[in-house]
DNA sequence: TAAATCATTTTTGGATACAAAAATAAGACT
DNA sequence: AGTCTTATTTTTGTATCCAAAAATGATTTA
């Protein structure tokens, strides 16, 4: 509509959005004059946003210049947990000689409201106690990464329903990284980090065993 | 020129050499229509370059559009080298199992190159050995991470002055790496790469102090 | 019938053109 | 003189248009 608005934004997050929920499967080429006629835009922002999900990973452009969804394998969905275990690791790490127990309340507010909340959406509450540890750290690069991988992992996590017997075992492992935050227990906190974020791995990945 | 020939990677790759080797200093503004009359194109290609050299870390975009060349900053130079220590030490124990002595061999060839080569390039050589080693983890999402913290690395070594005695240590890493390698002995190994981009960091970082 | 060649259509990268923000410069007012 | 307002310029985002790859389909040939 307007001629200076900004539509990149939008699309990316439209398109990511289908991608990640699995509306766009993998291998689905996407062709630039059909998006825009979706968007009801030009082929231009269509082109940018394209080239945005490229970098983030969420579509692959063929030697051919042809645009696809990106595709999904177990050996990905891995490489993501074990790249988010390095990662967050360092986060924690990093974050805790600046945590302040305003900070630790605060991660401590989501855990007991994913504990109230038995369906609501475990999975933004989740990031957003992990994210909460992590971004006293004051490091926009490590945070950037850390969210890319967290919206690469959404797309395998999406579609995984989780069981109450996971769900406790999760529950448990955040408090024990509450725990060892207000005990300033570095090694500890990476400690249960690593193994709650293996947990969701090792948990997982047997449903993504290629065909 | 020709309608249809990829000028963006051209313009990325300028842009950013210039970029990491000082020839566009931090905070200089970056304007689409004088880049574009540089390299005589439109400014088309220009935005999907300054686009993508915005999600590589090279240039920060402003609220109000405006892209300048990113700042640099010690606190930005130590959280690229921790992001490096966690992310090479994933790839080598990775890529450990999947080590054949012929590829260790390739890292063994670069290391004695640089050990011949006295004032050679250094820097490519360098990173040529270490990619060698990560290379077999067939993790191409890590190893794309470890090449963008290299590129954004080379912005801080870029003015490093190596001494010789900072060249006999990193000699001394690298040989202790690769027969860590040889040995199979992915803990050794880990702990090598570890104190080996701890002691780059270290040694760099004080260059670095703010004003 | 299967493969190869050629014409047609589709899709893409780039150039040009135009409208809206943002920045800059100029003028009015206190 | 200093500040606020307003007009001009600059810079950017998007739409439209064009040419070249790539893909598709038809036709020919062995």
């Amino acid at each position: 509509m307007s001629p200076t608005p900004d539509h990149v934004a939008e699309i990316v997050n439209q398109l990511r959005s289908e991608i990640l929920t699995g509306v766009l499967k993998p291998d689905l080429p996407l062709k630039q004059e059909s998006i825009a006629a979706r968007f009801q835009v030009s082929r231009m922002p269509v082109r940018e946003a394209l080239r945005q999900l490229e970098m983030m990973g969420f579509v692959t452009v063929n030697q051919n210049r042809r645009t696809h969804v990106a595709p999904t394998s177990q050996a990905d969905f891995l490489e993501i947990y074990d790249m988010r275990i390095a990662a967050e690791v360092l986060a924690i790490r990093s974050a805790m000689p600046h945590l302040t127990n305003a900070q630790i309340d605060k991660a401590s507010g989501f855990h007991a409201k994913i504990l109230a909340g038995q369906t609501e959406d475990f999975g933004s509450l989740n990031t957003a106690l992990h994210m909460a540890l992590y971004e006293p750290s004051a490091r926009p690069r490590l945070l950037g990464h850390i969210q890319n991988l967290g919206e690469a992992a959404d797309r395998y996590t999406f579609m995984c329903s989780v069981d109450q017997a996971f769900r406790d075992k999760s529950n448990a492992e955040h408090a024990a990284l509450i725990d060892a935050c207000y005990a300033r227990d570095e090694d500890a906190a990476a400690q249960c980090l690593e193994t709650h974020i293996r947990d969701a791995r090792d948990k997982f990945s047997p449903e993504f065993k290629e065909a």
